[in-house]
RNA sequence: UGACCCGUGGUGUAAUUGGCAACACGUCUGGUUUUGGUCCAGAAGAGUCCAGGUUCGAGCCCUGGCGGGUCAACCA
């Protein structure tokens, strides 16, 4: 799929990291160079959150002429997977950012890893722990409370160093000893509280198989790659804050320069009324309530990227909402208007009916075709026209028909005249029912002086509607998605039951739908907007998927009230 | 009753480093319009968590409160 935006030149709104960037640079630090890496854990697929951290680390790169590394940090064999990994690589390439030869997983550095966790080890600075996982917790104190030292903390380093290896060599079960680094138990800061830096996994790793059965931990691996890389700034979320010390204390024992990677941490994104916990979409995913992580439903990136958003809006998105430490909830309002405002510009316009209901013009003659020429962008010329073609038999939209309009329903209704988009000026004569007194179809007629919408009398109707030909048409199984969505508690970073925002009308199919046979000669384009109702993309690659459609907000709104009265 | 971080309209972000708070989204009006969209014009909405202090002057500096978040995984 490609991308359809024009590249505009994204302005990318200062903040405080950049602030940061650029008084480094003004001291001379690094000699001016920025390296930063986007350092995901393949054990899910990327959504819009991580969007916000990518944008960020590559944006910043760019901004200052630097490079940015792409970097798995694939630690713990047991959740995580190639297909992450892929799924990652493509997500980032379609958001438009390029890692160019420096792909990098924090398994390539298992050995050097390991040579450094020997060095601590020399140095009498990591010690081997073979107490149970559950005392070894519980001397760990409390955040108010100092913590016991281990017993094993004395042990020489000759009995370590061999412990080591019997753990490398497999000689131990899993949980019966880690390796721990020896700092302080009585920090007020837990995370130096004798952190575990190995612990024994006899799981196979996605890339170094049954190379290993011990794997270092997040916080012994992250800095030391970041070192190792060259990353002089090292960008991640506010709940690192509190391992920055130990983040620095790992790389003060490696470093033999001047250089040091620089943590910075900024707030995550939350969303109102989404869900964003990787957990619980992994939950969503594996029990079937989705039908996989790019399920239009979902906020991920390939979910967004079926849904019809374009890498641009969602670049947008993320400097609109800016970067800082202030730990807040963004409307949704907010990226569905970025999306809106590209497609608004960008998509090509199509006519379809999601609910047909089908309209007779009385007068017009049976079996005639008449080609009606449509614009296919109103906002850019160079779009383009199409030729629409017109019969006898239409349908319309069965809720731009009203038999007892209320006060404010401009469409049609008994007696009304509207304007068929393009076409010619329609008044309703006659509603047809059937026995259980709905209404099937309507007459009308049309004033042949009106083609291509304007009457030369210079009459005005209060209403255009999109229409399509009943026989002239491509008929099209579509698909209504609705993100999900926690009704209860609009807040993206609390947990909520799958009930609350499992809303039933989160997909919809729709099988009699009608839309423009144009759209079959239009492979090419992969994002339409139907006309008035909202907008929708079209992905020739997964037909069995249909359209893809989202309604705006707005329109939302506008149906509710509608249905209400 | 620890450590660290954060408090600016409904939401998010700004404020030339001390000079009477700006922008975007949202909301509400009015206009244009071949789709109740778009576009255009306008309005409402915060006096910057609170209390002191420094200063001619504080959202920015100082002190003390209050409120929120993070941290006690052999997860990242």
């Amino acid at each position: 799929m490609s991308e359809s935006s024009p590249e505009k030149e994204v302005v990318v709104k200062k903040n405080f990291i950049h602030q940061i960037v650029e008084e480094e640079i003004n001291a001379g630090k690094n000699n001016g160079l920025i390296h930063t890496r986007f350092p995901p854990e393949p054990n899910g697929y990327l959504h819009i959150g991580h969007a916000k951290s990518i944008c960020l680390n590559f944006g910043t790169a760019q901004k200052y002429k630097g490079i940015t590394n792409l970097r798995f940090d694939d630690t713990n064999p047991s959740k995580e997977d190639t297909e992450y990994v892929d799924s990652i690589m493509e997500d980032v390439r379609w958001l438009g950012f390029d890692w160019g030869d420096r792909l990098f997983y924090a398994s390539d550095y298992f050995g050097k890893l390991f040579e450094f966790a020997v060095k601590l080890i020399r140095e009498g600075k990591a010690y081997v722990d073979d107490q149970d996982a559950e005392t070894i917790s519980s001397q760990k104190g409390t955040p108010t409370r100092p913590g016991l030292e281990s017993p094993c903390r004395s042990r020489s380093v000759e009995e370590n160093l061999d412990f080591f290896m019997r753990m490398k060599n497999g000689e131990f079960n899993e949980g019966q000893c880690v390796l721990r680094a020896k700092i302080d138990m009585a920090s007020p800061n837990m995370h130096m509280r004798d952190p575990i830096i190995y612990r024994i996994m006899k799981t196979p790793h996605h890339r170094t198989g049954d190379q290993w059965c011990i794997y270092p931990m997040y916080d012994f691996a992250h800095g030391q790659c970041d070192y190792w890389e060259g990353i002089t700034h090292s960008i991640c979320t506010l709940e690192f804050e509190v391992h920055r010390p130990l983040y620095d204390w790992f790389v003060d024992q490696l470093k033999d320069t001047d250089y040091r990677p620089r943590q910075i941490e900024f707030a995550r994104l939350n969303l109102t009324y989404t869900v964003m916990s990787k957990r619980k979409l992994l939950e969503l995913v594996k029990d079937n309530h989705v039908k996989g992580w790019d399920d239009p439903r979902m906020p991920t990136i390939s979910g967004l990227r079926r849904r019809g958003y374009t890498p641009a809006s969602i670049r947008n998105f993320s400097d609109r909402i800016g970067v800082t430490k202030v730990d807040g909830i963004i409307d949704v309002a907010l990226l569905e208007h970025s999306i809106r405002e590209d497609l608004n510009k960008n998509a090509q316009r199509v006519m379809g009916v999601l609910n047909p209901l089908k309209v007779v013009i009385t007068n017009y003659p049976e079996g005639q075709v008449e080609h009606l020429e449509a614009v296919n962008n109103p906002e850019n010329p160079e779009a383009g026209t199409r030729q629409v073609p017109f019969t006898r038999e239409i349908y319309i939209e069965r809720d731009d028909f009203m038999e007892n309009p209320p006060k404010k329903f401009f469409r049609l209704s008994p007696g009304t005249e509207v304007r068929l988009r393009y076409a010619y000026f329609v008044t309703c004569n006659e509603v047809v029912k059937n026995e259980n007194g709905e209404v099937v179809e309507l007459h009308c007629t049309y004033d042949p002086q009106s083609r291509g919408g304007n009457s030369p009398d210079g009459r005005k109707v209060k209403a255009t509607l999109h229409w399509v030909s009943v026989s002239e048409n491509v008929k099209a199984e579509v698909r209504l998605y609705d993100r999900l969505f926690t009704d209860e508690e609009p807040d993206g970073h609390k947990d909520v039951d799958f009930k609350t925002f499992m809303n039933p009308d989160s997909l919809t199919v729709l099988e009699n739908c009608y839309v423009e046979p144009f759209v079959k000669d239009a492979k090419a384009l992969d994002s339409f907007q139907f006309e008035r109702l909202g907008y929708f993309n079209l992905d020739p690659d997964s037909t069995q998927d249909g359209l893809v459609f989202n309604r705006t907000a707005q329109l939302r709104d506008t149906w509710a009230k509608m249905k209400g009265k």
